[in-house]
DNA sequence: CGGATTTGACCCGCGC
DNA sequence: GCGCGGGTCAAATCCG
């Protein structure tokens, strides 16, 4: 997985300072509320700023699986499998929930989760046929820090890469959406 | 009016 | 089987 030399990305200063957080910490101390629970830390030396990466998977339906959900017991096998999908989750200290990486989303639901005040939240790529979708999360312990997880890969290039440009903007290089 | 958000219901897997 | 927790649906609502 190189991703992260794929490419460079700006985001304003105001909703990024640089600090780096240890997630071999956060999965020490017992208070990670379950949000990253399996998940397991990958070693990027090259990762430059505050993005700490993790990886995990998620078995989710195929297609077929959720095609026969609600028709009655409906198994048939062979057209059932669960798939393995990858999802990394990126840590970042910012003060605002939504950080702008350049997709458009559609928010779908907001859940509390146990052990955190803050709720969830759960969005969709709203580009035709991309199913990519995305959670985020502020950790119950530092409220500063923000957790965005990502889930699919984009079928379509990045929408509004413009809007993120700002002469205040701070480079970082990490660019989970462009997978490939 | 159309697209995005809100929000409770629903679904599902899992552990007991 | 049942309850719990995470994830999704979808009708109502909001808003430009």
């Amino acid at each position: 997985m190189d991703f992260l030399n794929s490419s460079t990305y700006n985001i304003p200063s105001s909703s990024f300072t640089p600090n780096t957080i240890s997630l071999g910490s956060l999965h020490n101390n017992g208070e990670l509320d379950g949000f990253m629970a399996g998940f397991k830390q990958v070693n990027y030396d090259h990762v430059p700023y505050n993005v700490v990466k993790t990886e995990s998977f998620l078995d989710v339906k195929t297609d077929e699986m959720k095609s026969s959900v609600g028709t009655s017991t409906g198994k048939k096998k062979g057209e059932i499998k669960k798939v393995r999908e990858p999802r990394i989750a990126f840590q970042t200290r910012s003060q605002v929930d939504i950080l702008d990486d350049g997709y458009r989303w559609r928010k779908y639901g907001q859940k509390k989760v146990k052990n955190n005040n803050f709720p969830r939240s759960y969005y969709r790529c709203t580009y035709q046929g991309c199913n990519v979708k995305k959670q985020v999360q502020r950790l119950s312990r530092d409220e500063g820090i923000v957790v965005t997880t990502y889930q699919g890969t984009h079928t379509h290039p990045v929408e509004n890469p413009v809007t993120i440009l700002s002469k205040f903007s701070i480079r970082c290089r990490f660019i989970p959406f462009r997978i490939n």
